[in-house]
DNA sequence: ATAATAAGGTCAAGGTCAGACAAAGTCAAG
DNA sequence: CTTGACTTTGTCTGACCTTGACCTTATTAT
């Protein structure tokens, strides 16, 4: 169960859950501790800790080199302008779970919510639609628009 | 009687029965099990656990993957029976909001959540798509079913 | 400066799974 | 005997993972 990539994964998000916006590790150290090639790190950076979950990764080679994965602190604080942004045109499916995820993480939707909307806006829903891009664009510019209509009730 | 496919179901219905919500399996596995091709299970799974009769899939592909079959807790079963009834095909946007309604009133999901929903099936955001009734359905159909997928987590 | 060394990056190849789909088999009802 | 629903198998595709060879960049020793 769970290969070693999930492995990985989640030991750097131990390592970032502990109150730390950022950390840095060494590529060859992470290896070998989870007896893997060092390639194998980079895979993991780049299929889960991409720009669209809100991680950055900076790093330097050469020696003293380092990998650096910095939580993003997700700047969602106006929906409108992510509606007017990243939503005017198309969005596909990654990046919208990944726009989904922030909203979660800025607790501007409920971990419920974001399922319920992820499942609407899912490859799998629209796969028979071929604009489903800018369909899915448009879906979600209608919930968050929606959510702003509302804020004053759900305060409640 | 007693087909391969039904010792199959036989057999995870076994694993399912002792108090665990869920199961974890691997596709082929279970069909060097029973000696039959691995698509024989996809069969299985899908004739024998669909949504209809209270279960759900979830599957991943690739080094480590599995396959999971989570049964839905009854007090789900009419979601479920929404799911293969009223949203098997197409749905207008005016009964899509009265399903909606429905679930409200009926405490399924919360006024957010509907307008979240109502918002993202609008006829608004759907408009320039020919067959929206048929994408509404899926989409419905997609959320319904994170919903059951979900039910122990969200007690939290 | 230059060379050696110590990092990390890229990419392609190969491996491991599950999904899709169609072809072929089985069997009961008419 | 034919038909049609159900079952079983086989093949291909694509998603996901792992590794290794080779490349680039930074530091350190000569």
């Amino acid at each position: 169960m769970s290969g070693i990539s999930d492995n990985i994964e989640r030991f750097i998000l131990s390592l970032l859950s502990d109150q730390d916006e950022a950390i840095e590790l060494q590529r060859n150290e992470l290896a070998q501790h989870f007896r893997c090639a060092p390639s194998q790190i980079n895979y993991v950076l780049s299929t889960r800790f991409t720009v669209a979950r809100g991680y950055v990764i900076e790093s330097r080679r050469g020696g003293n080199g380092y990998i650096r994965i910095v939580r993003v602190p997700s700047e969602m604080g106006d929906l409108s302008k992510i509606v007017t942004v990243q939503l005017s045109g198309e969005i596909d499916e990654a990046s919208a779970y990944g726009l989904l995820e922030q909203l979660l993480r800025a607790e501007v939707i409920t971990a419920r919510e974001c399922r319920l909307l992820a499942a609407t806006v899912s490859e799998n829903a629209l796969k028979p639609f071929p604009a489903r891009d800018v369909l899915r664009a448009g879906m979600l510019r209608g919930a968050l628009t929606a959510l702003m209509l509302n804020q004053e009730e759900d305060a409640r």
